[in-house]
DNA sequence: TTGACATATTGATGGACATCAATATAATCA
DNA sequence: TGATTATATTGATGTCCATCAATATGTCAA
């Protein structure tokens, strides 16, 4: 997709999916772990479809694992896409991100 | 709304809605000049429809001037919003917000 | 008042998308 | 190979929402 903020808010504008990436904060899950998490709330093609939108925006990491997947928040792709926003529509803020494990360091 | 992190996403989640965060960036605009802006985009009813949607979420400032109505960008709510969702969905990474002009300071 | 202007609201329409059941694909094991 | 498990894809359906023309509301000027 062009518009990175674009598909970043598309892909966060949904109830469904917001809750899939706080299950995946922090750690691995199978689609079928992620299902059940969810508790009852979606089946699992539906956990599927969403996982493909995340990944396609990047902000979920995927493993192969034998015959399954393992899915995880891509923190740093999402501190990415803020940081994106606030250069364009908060110019007049500064923003200082800081990697609490590895000191990594972006200018703006 | 309950849930700020979802309007906040649904509020950018559309093309014309971050065209229009765009033009308001920085400056007042009536909403005819708003339109102007756009050439020929959308119309009126639609530019309107969607100055609710963020006046709603906050993204927007808004003063009555007579008979017209200035908007301009929320600078300040938006970077807020960003800050949650990177709470949120970052957790190891800290987030630094610092006004370029004025001093305010909010701890996490 | 009346008229002109600025913006908001209404109602209708089309398109995008969330969801599901059913099915397909892929990987492992016996 | 065939059976089983894990995930992805397909096709259908309903809902949400972006957009517009038409109209209403509100504001100022004369």
């Amino acid at each position: 997709m062009k518009d990175e903020t674009l598909q970043f808010a598309k892909a966060l504008a949904d109830g469904t999916r917001q809750e899939i990436l706080r299950q995946l904060c922090c750690r691995w899950l199978t689609v079928n772990a992620l299902v059940l998490s969810l508790e009852g709330q979606v089946r699992q093609p539906t956990v599927s479809h969403h996982l493909r939108l995340l990944e396609e925006a990047g902000l979920v990491l995927v493993e192969q694992r034998g015959r399954q997947r393992l899915y995880m928040l891509n923190q740093e792709r999402l501190t990415t896409c803020c940081g994106e926003l606030l250069r364009v529509y908060a110019p007049d803020y500064r923003l200082a991100p800081v990697p609490v494990s590895d000191g990594e360091r972006e200018d703006l």
